[in-house]
This record gives C-alpha cells, sequence and structure tokens, in this order.
DNA sequence: TGCATTTGGTGCGATATCGTACTAATTAGT
DNA sequence: ACTAATTAGTACGATATCGCACCAAATGCA
C-alpha cells in the first residue's frame, strides 16, 4: 500500500517554503510604504526600540533578529545617519556602544506605522486576525526551538 | 477597563515578525549546508523545476516565488553557470525562455536534500512535523489571499 | 601584575535583491 | 497589413546581507 503519510521533511519544506514567501509578499507590501532609504530591517529596528527595549547594544540587537552582527552594524549605521537613532557609548563596557532612538525617530515610526496600517486592515478584512492569532503560539514556539538549536554545537549524529 | 483584546494590526505586526526571523533562521540553516555559490534562492527553483513543473519560464518561476523578475533572471544565471538548468528558447514565444533542469542539477538537488536531512530530523525530534502540518493551511491561505492583493490595483479605501 | 583568550564592533569584499530603463517580440485595434 | 500598446527578458546601478579578518577592550588565569 502507497504511504500517503507525508515525511516530516516534506511538510517542513513545505513549511519553510510558505514562511519564505510569506516573509517576501510582507516585506514588499512594507518596502511600499516606506520612505525610499529606509528598509524593513531599519524599521524593525525603529520599532523594537520602542517597543522591547531602548538603548540596547548591537549584538543585542542582532540577536533579537537573529541577524549577523555586521548586518546590525549596517542597520544601525543607516538608522543614525537618517537621525532616527543615537549611538552612545555604553558606560559598562568600552569596547561596546547603546542604540537610543531620537525624537525623529518616534516621529518616523508612528508616521510609517500609520502610512502601514490601511494595507494591515485592508489585509485584516479578508484575513481576519483572529485566525493568525491561533497560529502564533506555535510560530515563536518554533521559532525558540530553532534559536536555540543554533547556540548548541552543531549535532552531527543523525 | 483596559482592552486587553490586542488590535488586528499588532497581531499582524507580530505575525510577520515571527514569520521574518522564521525565514531568516530557516535560511541560515540552509545556507550552512549548501554549498558556498549556491544560495537558498537558488536551490528552491532547482527544487520547483523537479517537483512542480520543468521547462517554465522564468517570468512563471518569478511569479511562483513572489520575487521581482530581475531577481529571478539573477538566480536563473547562476544556476546556468554552475551547470545545474539549462536554458532554452520558449518554441511558442520568441522573447521567451523555459528553464529545464539538468543531470547534473538533479543530482546536485539529492546531494543538497541528503545534506539538509539530519538538520530536518532534528528539528523533526524537538518539534514534530505534524503541529507544523496543522497551521500550514492557515499559512498557505493567507499567503494566497496577499497573492491576491498584490495584483488588485492598490485599493486605498480604508 | 602580565599574558592569553574571549568578546563587541567595524572595514572590506563578494554576492543577493530589486527598481529603472531599455530592447525585442507579441498582441490589439483599426 | 500597420501601428500602438503590452509583455518577456536583461543591463545597470543602488542598497542589503553576510563571511572574514582585524582592532580594541574585557576577562581569565597563573
Amino acid at each position: 500500500m502507497p504511504d500517503d503519510l507525508p515525511a516530516p521533511e516534506d511538510i517542513y519544506s513545505a513549511f519553510f517554503l510558505e514562511v519564505g514567501i510569506l516573509s517576501q509578499l510582507s516585506r514588499a507590501m512594507f518596502d511600499l510604504r516606506l520612505p525610499p532609504g529606509i528598509a524593513v530591517a531599519q524599521f524593525s529596528v525603529l520599532n523594537h526600540l520602542v517597543r522591547v527595549r531602548d538603548g540596547g547594544t548591537p549584538l543585542q540587537l542582532a540577536r533579537a533578529f537573529q541577524v549577523p552582527k555586521t548586518s546590525m552594524t549596517h542597520s544601525l549605521a543607516v538608522l543614525e545617519r537618517h537621525g532616527l537613532i543615537r549611538l552612545a557609548p555604553n558606560p559598562s563596557d568600552g569596547r561596546s556602544k547603546c542604540a537610543f532612538i531620537t525624537a525623529e525617530g518616534r516621529a518616523f515610526r508612528l508616521a510609517a506605522l500609520a502610512a502601514l496600517a490601511p494595507d494591515l486592515q485592508a489585509l485584516a478584512a479578508r484575513f481576519p486576525a483572529s485566525r493568525l492569532a491561533g497560529v502564533l503560539p506555535t510560530l515563536t514556539e518554533l521559532r525558540r526551538i530553532m534559536d536555540a538549536m543554533r547556540d548548541e554545537p552543531a549535532s552531527d549524529q543523525t
């Protein structure tokens, strides 16, 4: 008899494919509303500074978004160049810095959120957010597990 | 009384944040196993040619992955340079081309899948694929809706 | 204290992504 | 058939991503 149970690998492949495309689509949607010169990555950092924590170090931010620290250096440089954040020396570690959002940064974030809202509302009208709320815990849990696996010593046992 | 029901925008924001990070993490995981010179985007195209359809045009592929056609041009050029696909003129349209996977491409894909399998299995051991299977239809449906919204005439009504 | 190791951040180079503008081929309208 | 509008693909330039190598500061260790 044919096995019609998909292998775990196939489910994961399909899942990551959907996640990749959704990431692509949301990025494209956001990009369209953000002023040129500011990418989604940069906006996300700004958002993080307001919603999660202001004054964090570049490395903390890189870990929060799971990007290499060089990528975060670049994003922070762009934000600072636009006056949306301020980089101060870290009083407790001479090598490090702290990123603070500026008043301009806060205003920029609010304007960007306002520009984004109609898209999100249009989306919510077609696909209720409550259905997303149902899958969010699953995504978060998987993300945490993958986070943890990154730090493990690359176990190569099958 | 305080409203402790999160606004739809907040749910969508949180959802897209998780999707973005998961995309990042899966990309990083895949990249680590793919030989240098081949990125996830390129492997995905190869996979599509085997699993969905061989001989498609660059534009069809770009639409399948929701990336701009210039990005697909680049990916196809990389694959062709490595001999993993062959680009033939489209017999039914002189402007167009058809992308066919080569024997080398098929072998490459199998080898890459084999290299990836241990990671996916390690993941499945910590987070059963069946739980992902539960959220997959939701993701797919949202993706289809966002696909459709892209083609609409940018309705600006709130 | 003195030296080795680790850690935070950045410069640099290679590649990826993507918007604009362009060419060539097809299709539509007459 | 002829011309206008559309469409497939690409060249090019700007920016983003990220690995590697490096420096400086901090930490560990004797």
